[in-house]
DNA sequence: TTGAAAGCGCTAACAA
DNA sequence: TTGTTAGCGCTTTCAA
């Protein structure tokens, strides 16, 4: 009551309100030890009235845990780490431990201070996106002497653990399937990618199968920025009046693509005999769609799970050292815009 | 290099490895106080050579300062919570704050227990989505001392300071506007919003505007789950073969919305002709569509700017009390799917 | 089952 | 400009 205004509650007030030692209080209060059930409720009666809220800063630093996990992604608004993240709270909601996300917008100097910034609150573990990284933050990762998991990616050697799939792989098999097809006039668009690694490998692989099968890119187009239905539209229509006799376009995400589907759509292209579309991510956007854009899944939630799943059995068991490299394989689903061979 | 393997480093290490005092290698670090260049350099030197990085925790705890500000919103999937989160982000990124985002699901008892979690690091001020919270919650909010500023909304009182707009605003206004071009057979789409306060207030206020025409609402849906674009298609193909004489359609977000708008084009609905529409959100994607969906703008990113510019402002001088209520007031778009009156 | 003492790693405040 | 001392609020450890 004469608390003075603002000065956060500590244990020592719970403490004093309840009649019993600070050390009691914090063992109610953690479900820890024997405490008669009679101080419990007393105890816990003079938090709740009091409205206390435990310091974890303070706890933290007193037993030298912190059930934080670091989850460092490029971006929040491409569709495809939210699903990242829906996996990851999945598994995690059964634990002790808790996400805390890091944007670093696909740029190396702010993966860096993120990582740094992370690391200062020790964490339990880390889950960060990719397998390529600065070389301070991979030394801070192999010195950070915690579990770290690099999601997303496949093509790489990681610092401890990973969980993705093969761009490289993905870009090839799209490949393969199109020219199985019997398409060979093939343009691509996608992001511009010198920092979007992954975006980058899946349009190497996809280069170099056509490669093999004596087949060369026709025409690309890359972009930055803007609503990425829109800018699907715009790259399609240019694309398509500088070289008209495309006859397949691939994308390299779902959401450019469908902005593609919807021009031709418009124009009155028979899709997908005169021309055929792929774009990747198998977002959920696409069922609703006036044909189905074929693509290849991502995997994004099992990755985010599966990540999870690595950090809390190596927060659990330290020494165990399985599932280091868990490699997913996607598969091409050709939806209404590829057709068979 | 005798330091056991997996021990953390501490400022003693840098110290000793620099031959300065714990204190200055502190002060360096946080680029407080005189210090010389040459002490800098050596202990910027040493640091860096071991990979030291601050323990945040023993710093916060010291200090009584953490600079962490909680962003507490109901769902990071469906495209608005993203940009709000993108305002926030531009403020505070030349600030020493940092957000950390907790996550909903629309669920008070979880905002309740996320709201605890958040509180327990002490957090320099609060953002959290919405005027309606538990008692628990709202408890905690007033005792917690520091800033909060609730967002999205202004149907209501806040605790401390609100950015938003008035949803029932939204849907008065949105409903006039459909009166006023003349439709009168008009049908709602929606997610079951129980829990969607913000949901609720705009149906309410659509509905009470249409009373005060003269006009009922003909037909409504609620739907749960499932991916929005595909639902919309879904109950709107549905209420037009139950209500076929529906001349306007009403959808509380743009994505549903979409879908309707995408499967009324493929069915050849004269659009705004024989039958309207509007959804509501302003999301980008409504960009890239066959025709532009009438919308109505959240002002997603401003909310989240102005949100963090007033948590800045009390945090460099916690008495001034200006701002605290910030109603901002969206116009409709008509885009090609509301006929002008 | 309960309590007392000793820190966790850092910074505020003051002294030199 | 640099160093010393005394905590921050909690938990670990050990004793009662």
């Amino acid at each position: 009551m004469t608390r003075p205004l603002n000065r956060p509650l500590t244990l020592r007030d719970v403490s004093e309100a309840s009649g019993v030692s600070e050390m009691t209080v914090s063992r109610v209060l953690r479900n820890r030890g024997d405490v008669s059930e009679a101080t419990r409720e007393k105890v816990l009666r003079a938090a709740k009235a009091l409205g206390y809220v435990p310091n974890r800063i303070a706890g933290s630093l007193a037993s030298q845990r912190v059930n934080l996990v670091a989850v460092i992604i490029p971006s929040m608004s491409n569709m495809v780490f939210p699903e990242v993240m829906t996996g990851i709270n999945r598994v995690l909601e059964d634990t002790p431990l808790q996400p805390v996300v890091g944007i670093t917008d696909y740029l190396p100097e702010k993966e860096e201070k993120v990582l740094y910034e992370m690391l200062s609150w020790r964490p339990s573990g880390i889950i960060i996106a990719g397998l390529e990284h600065s070389d301070a933050s991979r030394a801070m990762l192999r010195a950070s002497g915690i579990p770290v998991v690099e999601i997303m990616d496949a093509d790489g050697t990681p610092v401890d653990a990973m969980v993705g799939i093969s761009h490289r792989r993905a870009g090839r098999e799209m490949a393969e399937a199109i020219l199985k097809a019997g398409y060979r006039r093939i343009g691509f668009m996608g992001t511009k990618m010198a920092l979007d690694h992954r975006a980058r490998k899946r349009f190497e692989g996809f280069t170099q199968a056509l490669a093999k099968g004596g087949v060369e890119i026709a025409d690309h187009e890359f972009y930055t920025g803007g609503s990425a239905l829109s800018k699907g539209r715009e790259l399609t229509a240019d694309m398509m009046a500088r070289t008209p006799d495309l006859d397949f376009l691939y994308y390299s995400n779902d959401l450019i693509g469908a902005g593609g589907l919807l021009w031709l759509l418009e124009q009155g292209y028979d899709i997908p005999g005169r021309i055929g579309l792929a774009g990747f991510n198998g977002v959920e956007l696409l069922q609703g769609l006036p044909r189905r854009l074929a693509t290849m899944d991502a995997c994004r939630a099992e990755i985010g799970r599966r990540a999870a799943e690595i950090i809390v059995a190596r927060t659990a068991d330290p020494v165990r050292e399985a599932d280091k490299q868990v490699i997913l394989t996607p598969t091409i689903d050709r939806g209404d815009t590829l057709r068979m061979p």
